[in-house]
DNA sequence: ATTATTTATCGTATATCGTCGATAAACGAT
DNA sequence: ATCGTTTATCGACGATATACGATAAATAAT
């Protein structure tokens, strides 16, 4: 059965998949994701460090990925500690893998 | 041993990987990518009848998936025939997944 | 109290994206 | 040769995305 969007009029899943694509197509927000797989500490700081980009540059990336619910953030005084949603993050790789799958299992074209 | 971008200083497995993710960040291109792998019949106008856009709007989504690679065109007199490159596909799925295995292998942030 | 640190947000500038209509190019059909 | 079909590309436009500096808010340090 294919639920459609009525805005758009796209499979709802596709744009659910195509939104989590989004959230990945940007170099920032990948780098950013696996900083915070790889590390212990999780300071913004520490993520403006390590990226090329100005502090409030680095803060809206983290918003596009905090808005997609694949991290979170919580205050601890002055600073902020983020973390990755390790749910969101496996339905993220599970509708992605969907997608992989049927592209894989597609027959090839007679042209 | 990390490789980094000139241009914008950012690893470049990274970089490829966000490529990816931004050539599925659209509801259209990810339809037609399904769409490609369901048929055996790939021409661009069938494309467009299931798509809620422009012929132009189409084709230039289809553009963006050729010029990543994912697809390929064949012309075919006035048509244009299309099909996904399975390499590429394949490619982009390991680059994602090793994406995804990074990410859920992560150490949970101590804060 | 004042000062320094950290981070989110605002304002703004620029670039890229997404969309469409119009058109051109290539071909098939008549 | 002319006409219809199909598709890529162009030009224009609005909408998003990306980037930065400046600033505000909150806390820590003195």
């Amino acid at each position: 059965m294919v639920v459609k969007t009525r805005e758009t009029g796209f499979d709802a899943g596709v744009v659910r998949t195509a939104r989590w694509a989004r959230a990945l197509a940007h170099p920032a927000r990948v780098t950013i994701l696996t900083l915070l797989a790889r590390r212990r500490t999780c300071v913004c700081g520490e993520i403006v460090d390590d990226l090329p980009l100005a502090q409030s540059t680095v803060s809206q990336h983290l918003r596009v990925l905090r808005e997609e619910g694949l991290i979170r953030g919580e205050v601890d005084g002055t600073r902020s500690c983020y973390y990755i949603d390790a749910d969101r993050v496996s339905a993220m790789m599970e509708d992605l893998n969907r997608l992989g799958a049927s592209l894989e299992r597609g027959v090839a074209c007679g042209c």
